[in-house]
DNA sequence: GCGAATCAATACGGCTCCGTAACGGTTTTG
DNA sequence: CAAAACCGTTACGGAGCCGTATTGATTCGC
């Protein structure tokens, strides 16, 4: 399935995303926010500060902070790995996937409308 | 030319799309801020701030700051309006369109990756 | 076992953005 | 013309996030 994508449809796209977004005025997430949450939730666990600050390429309050942020809202949760107890494994909630499901349907939809 | 996206796909987009911009480390808007520039850059002018205060549901002030710090990235430009002096006229610069040409490119080379 | 290394979290000062309210400048209205 | 309406900006106190440096807890290396 393969698809070109205009210049003006990827930016109309994106525009679309965003205005949503804004308008809606629900829960907003910093772009570091969002690549962290969409991180944990996409690639293959386990997920440790250390090495989510790395996959991101920022500092580790960074992320701890990020995890403060998003754990308060029920995005994700943190556990101490047993194994290490130095290490802390980030892990995804039932809260956090909803939301990333509203997000790609919005994604989605906008795609559809525009007949892309 | 039509496509469905798949929601992991759409979800997958985003994480590259956001985690290259975290990456980077350059430019870095707020939702707020991307939201506002695509609307002067997509929409038809003029633009005015009440306008776009009123296309993205928020206060004027918002407008007016979010101007300023995009402004001193020369992202846009204002002006005022001649016919009506209490108008402010929000214009596009090269430099927002070369930022936002870098932004699309982005897109659709993730796009691309993802054989979509 | 004990010092070095590693991990996440915290402290600190600084910067940006927020929402509400007030403000000057301009235009419209009666 | 004066009063009211309108537009964008600024003021103000507060909240959130930043980078750097440090801390406390745990594990590793010798």
């Amino acid at each position: 399935m393969s698809v070109e994508f205009s210049h003006s449809q990827a930016l109309r796209l994106l525009h679309d995303v965003s205005l949503a977004q804004v308008r809606e005025g629900g829960v907003d997430l910093s772009n570091r926010q969002l690549a962290i949450l969409l991180t944990i939730y996409m690639d293959l666990p386990p997920h440790t500060v250390r090495g989510l600050a790395a996959k991101l390429n920022v500092t580790k309050p960074v992320i701890t902070r990020a995890l403060d942020a998003m754990g308060e809202k029920d995005l994700v949760a943190r556990r101490r790995d047993p194994a290490d107890r130095r290490n802390v494994i980030v892990q995804r909630t039932v809260q956090g996937a909803l939301y990333l499901e509203k997000l790609g349907d919005l994604v989605i939809t906008n795609a559809r409308e525009l007949h892309l």
